[in-house]
DNA sequence: GAAATCATTTGCCTTATGGCAAAAAGTGTT
DNA sequence: AACACTTTTTGCCATAAGGCAAATGATTTC
């Protein structure tokens, strides 16, 4: 939990009161492996903070094709901060066993009526953090795989030794016996 | 002009005094076919709308090669919207001649100030923004190149033919010739 | 701990895309 | 219209990555 505030403040400042507040709030939960976050289909209006472990966001292209479109690891917000109403076009997935920091919408939105400067904080976090994915994405574009999967590992090192290969390859955008082959190069 | 408000009014609702005001905060300017809006190592605090014509984001990768990460075209809003005091690291060039409407960072910020519910929209609009730019990417990479070209067609038609080539194929991943091939083949 | 299930590696061959360079087409200038 | 200049197309060949299937390795289940 301490993480959580932690993580918070990192963006703007809060005082002891808002700081309970906000933790009264949280709901902390487990999800096993494999579980389902969100699924394709429907509402997504929790906000979810990752203790420890690690989720993806998956889709499926006209093909059947699974695609990995982005990991999450600990320390990471997850939430749909717009099309609240919308159904969700993709699956939230635990790729290991998780622990999460869960709120719902109602509180949240609570929190934001309440804590002066509370939206400031989220869309920042938010913000920061599709930038940075956008930036990702646009890097990996350009180079060959070994190059991606290269990339892939400094971005997220406490992944790849933690998550099915497919998922990987699926991200990079390459098949699972390419991404074999490269790792075996690499040594 | 009254396209800009119509933009904005489909994020939020604003009255007569509060467009009179944002009015009065633009200035419109001309930016001629290959000039930079932005230069990477420079600061961008302005906030430009696209009148009309067609700008980009590029950037350049570790072997010199030019990237496009992004196009945006008539009725798009372009800015930096944190990082606001960090120089950037990408470029933002007219790819067509423009005419722009700018915000100085100043004034921009005094609307803020001013209009209840101007964060709160001007959010919206770059979160949806990013989201959908995101999407875009993560979809890309998954597909061969030709099935990559059409759907860049999709979302930008009105890029295609205004653009030179080696942007568009910089931006798909895949050379300037492969994709002159592709699109010998489409027709 | 053997069987069953699932994930990864590997082999063989095909195919899409890249690299390089020349030709062709397009654009602007005088 | 002729020139220079830029952009696009094309040819030829090299190579990275894909497709498929079998083999190996790892994990779970009874």
């Amino acid at each position: 939990m301490e993480k959580f505030i932690e993580y918070i403040l990192r963006f703007g400042n809060l005082n002891k009161q808002q700081i309970e507040l906000i933790t009264s709030k949280a709901t902390e939960t487990e999800l096993r492996k494999d579980k389902y976050f969100v699924e394709a289909g429907k509402i997504f209006s929790q906000v979810a903070f990752i203790l420890e472990g690690i989720l993806r966001i998956c889709f499926y292209n006209n093909k059947g094709e699974e695609i990995t479109k982005y990991f999450g690891d600990e320390n990471h917000l997850f939430a749909n901060p717009y099309n609240i109403h919308e159904p969700m076009a993709e699956y939230i997935q635990a790729v290991t066993d998780c622990r999460l920091l869960v709120f719902s919408r109602k509180d949240w939105d609570e929190l934001s009526n309440t804590i002066v400067g509370w939206d400031s904080i989220v869309n920042k976090i938010f913000q920061k953090a599709l930038m940075e994915k956008m930036d990702r994405r646009s890097a990996l574009v350009s180079e060959d795989a070994t190059t991606r999967y290269l990339m892939f590992l400094e971005k997220f090192p406490t992944v790849a030794n933690r998550v099915p290969l497919s998922y990987i390859a699926s991200y990079l955008g390459i098949t699972q016996s390419s991404l074999s082959r490269i790792r075996k190069n690499i040594r």
